[in-house]
DNA sequence: ACCGAATGAGACATCATTGTCTCATTGGTT
DNA sequence: AACCAATGAGACAATGATGTCTCATTCGGT
């Protein structure tokens, strides 16, 4: 009578599996299953057995994304301290995870199914409340609207996995790449 | 004997054709023919009759891209001035095409072949080197690669299409807000 | 009004991917 | 050693997109 607690071996690391997906379905999202199945070391067979199919994939990959990003939120803190600190804590937390991040972004496709699109909402505006707060409180500039504020927080988050990815940033500068970049901009300031 | 010169009247718009594909494809890369055809306002069948096939579309459309691209180089003289008002010049030139633009950044994946991926190499060793020319001059900051300064640069041109497309930014301030954001950052500052 | 080019609608075979299945093998546990 | 779960390899039909074709229609210029 196996009273086993069932720990489900599972030799297979199914957030490695998703991450190798979210490498290969960034950078092109018409990648086939066997494609996938390769690049993460299992075939397709056993892919399949561990996703239903490739939707449930994709929606594997959107949840994790979507619940890594919250966990880096809400580990950031965004409600303390002033806005731009606030800000840097978000990358900090969130860079670990840029890979996937990138791929939510870039994968709009199936945001259209109003289930997912209430989770990526719910994020969307914690981000878009950090940014006004920071306006409000006169640490960023009033005249681009947070809601710009927040799809730039995006495309430089996007930019930065890809730059990672291709070796033309280290992973060591990603966190003060964007950081940097986003509050201060490209010019030099003389207050510093 | 007609020396009729050929004029090809072509009533469907080639230009206007690659703009509805570029918006459906950065939306979502496996949109069917059939459905870019029924966006364009033409068939399918007459979009197989100017385009070859779906890999001959991708294809002008990265050319159409990079054409357009260059051009918006040309435009903006990079070389002249200072690197600050050369790359505000160079998003207002690029700002029109910037739906075009944004497919080239995020579809990867034709960039293999060396052949585009030599066009392309070409426009961005010229945009390092504008942000380089910045960094030597002292207008911009030193702390930033040159290299992350081209790649935050696509991902705030492909961020801002997008953003404008979904209807969160207007256009009229996409110039404005990417510029400046690029330029100065979030953080309000002072000296201004 | 005429004529030819361009188009739209639809049929059709082809192809790649997908999802499901079976069977043999591996690897760890008892 | 025996066993069971997990896996790999491969076959298979179903599906959807693609590319090509034909034929009727529309449009512009003569």
């Amino acid at each position: 009578m196996s009273h086993s607690v069932n720990l489900c071996l599972m030799a297979v690391d199914r957030q490695h599996v998703l991450k190798q997906a979210a490498a290969l379905l960034t950078r092109r999202a018409t990648t086939p299953m066997d494609e996938i199945a390769r690049a993460a070391g299992i075939s397709r067979a056993t892919l399949h057995r561990h996703f239903a199919g490739r939707d449930a994939l994709i929606r594997a990959l959107e949840d994790l994304g979507i619940e890594q990003f919250t966990q880096a939120m809400d580990a950031a803190r965004l409600d303390e301290g002033n806005a731009a600190d606030a800000l840097r804590r978000l990358i900090a937390e969130a860079e670990p995870v840029a890979g996937v991040l990138a791929f939510l972004f870039t994968e709009n496709q199936l945001f259209e199914s109003g289930e997912i699109n209430a989770g990526w909402a719910l994020l969307d505006d914690r981000i878009t409340a950090l940014f006004r707060r920071g306006q409000e409180q006169g640490d960023f500039r009033i005249d681009l609207s947070s809601a710009w504020l927040t799809e730039a927080f995006y495309g430089l988050i996007g930019a930065g996995a890809w730059a990672v990815h291709e070796g033309r940033v280290a992973r060591n500068d990603l966190n003060h790449s964007i950081a940097e970049l986003l509050l201060g901009g490209i010019r030099r300031s003389m207050e510093k």
